[in-house]
DNA sequence: CTGTTAGCGCCTTCAC
DNA sequence: GTGAAGGCGCTAACAG
């Protein structure tokens, strides 16, 4: 093989700012750590040789010592999603607000790929965030069975787990949207569904479901799109004989990909079609027409995974549950039907 | 109902193991890292009993052992731009590719945090990549030198430090589309300024000087505006009364969230008003209208980030300055002025 | 207050 | 082919 050979940047250890300074490591350690205990003119030398020999403290080595990392992990299925980048986001500012790091990793979509992702990643963190994890009920109890300090967003919470959930009602933001669109006078709808391996996207199918049920005159088709601009942007070809008055998207890149499309072809939105998307991404208020969708804080949602997180490692009491529900936003991509 | 159970965080040490499997640490440690000269069926048991025992190396106590973490950080001046969070896209892709993993850290556009998170993120890290700094060359110099392996993105290469550097020729890009823009007739443009600690924000102000220098005919106005969705958004008020009748965008995002506000004032693209932006960012061809702006390859350059910085990990030579060249790709934003 | 003594968990020369 | 011993750099008991 070739020969890995690291350039190692010179950095002096313990040992040598306490040979230096004249005390034992144990003091130097003392004053990097900040223990009143020293006295304040050894210790000030002690800076002093330490700032002159430009000595920085292992992490790794305080880690391997203290048994802790000071830093998270975060699995998500797709770095390129906006919807988990401001969950990184978020959960980032949050964590670096406790003095915690964070350390990502992107499944690329892979269910397979991500129990050994969230057990390598936890390797060389103290906690692990599961990102809308794509696998299955049953591995994924497992996973986090093995995997200790954990909390999973956009998943309920698993059977037999203590593990915290934060989540979103997407079945009720679905019902809203529909009671919205029904309310306009729409009769024949149209989703685009997300990511079959996605929990969120069965949410929304089963909020669908279960409305159509309560409502037999209603008729609602779904065709398979996915979770992208280019995924809304071919959607048109399925979409423009099915004869639906309001489509809606996954969420709201999938909206905002397919009405790119429409104004290619000439189809006017919300005069020809209704469009309406999910998760109101900053970019939502700003499409043309602005975009008809659900709220999901995703802020508040980083926020309350470290929260989580933080308690965990704190030995504090958790909430198995955190459940945040979408709001409407209703923008001008809704209307009612024509005729 | 559901049967809470708590989540062991018992670990089991290579000592563990190798007592249950009835032989010297040395040997689970040769097991684990798969090397050939143990016996098969030895090896076949240990792995077993590891497997059995549920055991995970620890990768901090690996690191320190080792000398090495297998991680690199990367420092971002706002984790919520898009720009930034498909460059850490691409670096990480990259990264995982070679069995590294990435820490990030977002320095909330401060310059004076910049250095202390970098030298912190290092000593959790093999090497570091800094993302666009806003600190300046000096303080810059001082950071590279100190922080050994790095690779430093959007800036030019720093005097006197060999620090790899990845960039983009953003002022040959504003020439291109100052060109672009001249040539369809306009005689009087209007700038919307990035950050003021942005290099990338500077090099396009140099850009723009250049042409002005080199064209006495045009008016060049540069309105201070940022690199957010809301900047754009807001910058209408000082953009009204100026009389251009192109602007150039500091970047997709401010252009973006700028025609979203003239959508709402009345003011047609490009029929009124010529808008331009920068980036070419994966939305910018699903505006309304689609987006005349410059490529810039995120995704290459993450790439190329990685790339030297395997290089330099490895002991490899380096390429001390990388730079891309951004192309114009007119669409329907950009149009001849009226009258 | 400060120094000494043990590890933290793993890897890696050496001997055997 | 395998085991024993030492060390990576730091922190945490104990003494003194």
């Amino acid at each position: 093989m070739t020969d890995d050979v690291v350039t190692p940047i010179e950095t002096a250890r313990i040992g040598d700012v306490a040979r230096v300074a004249g005390v034992s490591k144990a003091t130097v350690s003392r004053v990097m750590n900040s223990i009143r205990s020293v006295n304040p003119e050894i210790a000030a030398h002690v800076r002093a040789v330490a700032e002159q020999l430009n000595y920085v403290p292992s992490d790794t080595a305080r880690s391997l010592s203290l048994g802790v990392t000071k830093t998270i992990g975060m699995i998500v299925p797709d770095l390129a999603n906006p919807m988990f980048q401001q969950i990184l986001h978020s959960l980032n500012r949050a964590a670096a607000g406790d003095g915690y790091q964070v350390l990502v990793a992107d499944a690329q979509e892979s269910a397979e790929a991500e129990p050994g992702l969230v057990l390598g990643i936890r390797r060389r963190s103290d906690a692990v965030v599961l990102c809308a994890p794509r696998m299955g009920p049953d591995r994924l109890a497992e996973v986090l069975l093995a995997v200790g300090p954990a909390v999973v967003i956009n998943r309920q919470p698993v059977a037999g787990v203590s593990t915290p959930s934060i989540s979103v009602d997407y079945a009720a933001g679905i019902t809203a949207l529909l009671d919205h669109l029904v309310g306009l006078g729409h009769r024949h709808l149209l989703f685009l569904s997300g990511p079959s391996q996605s929990a969120s996207n069965r949410a929304r199918q089963d909020g669908l479901a279960e409305f159509v049920a309560a409502h037999p005159d209603l008729r609602i088709d779904t065709v398979p799109c996915g979770s992208g601009l280019d995924d809304g942007y071919r959607a048109w070809e399925a979409v423009k004989e099915n004869g639906a008055t309001a489509v809606l998207a996954f969420n709201d890149i999938v909206a905002i990909g397919f009405m790119g499309r429409l104004r290619e072809v000439g189809v006017n939105v919300p005069g020809d079609l209704t469009v309406v998307g999910f998760d109101d991404i900053d970019l939502a208020r700003f499409a043309s027409p602005p975009l008809t969708t659900m709220t999901v804080p995703q802020g508040l949602m980083g926020e309350a995974a470290w929260l989580q997180l933080l308690h965990q490692l704190e030995g504090k009491p958790t909430q198995r549950d955190t459940v945040f529900t979408p709001e409407l936003v209703a923008r001008e991509s809704s209307a009612a039907p024509r005729g």
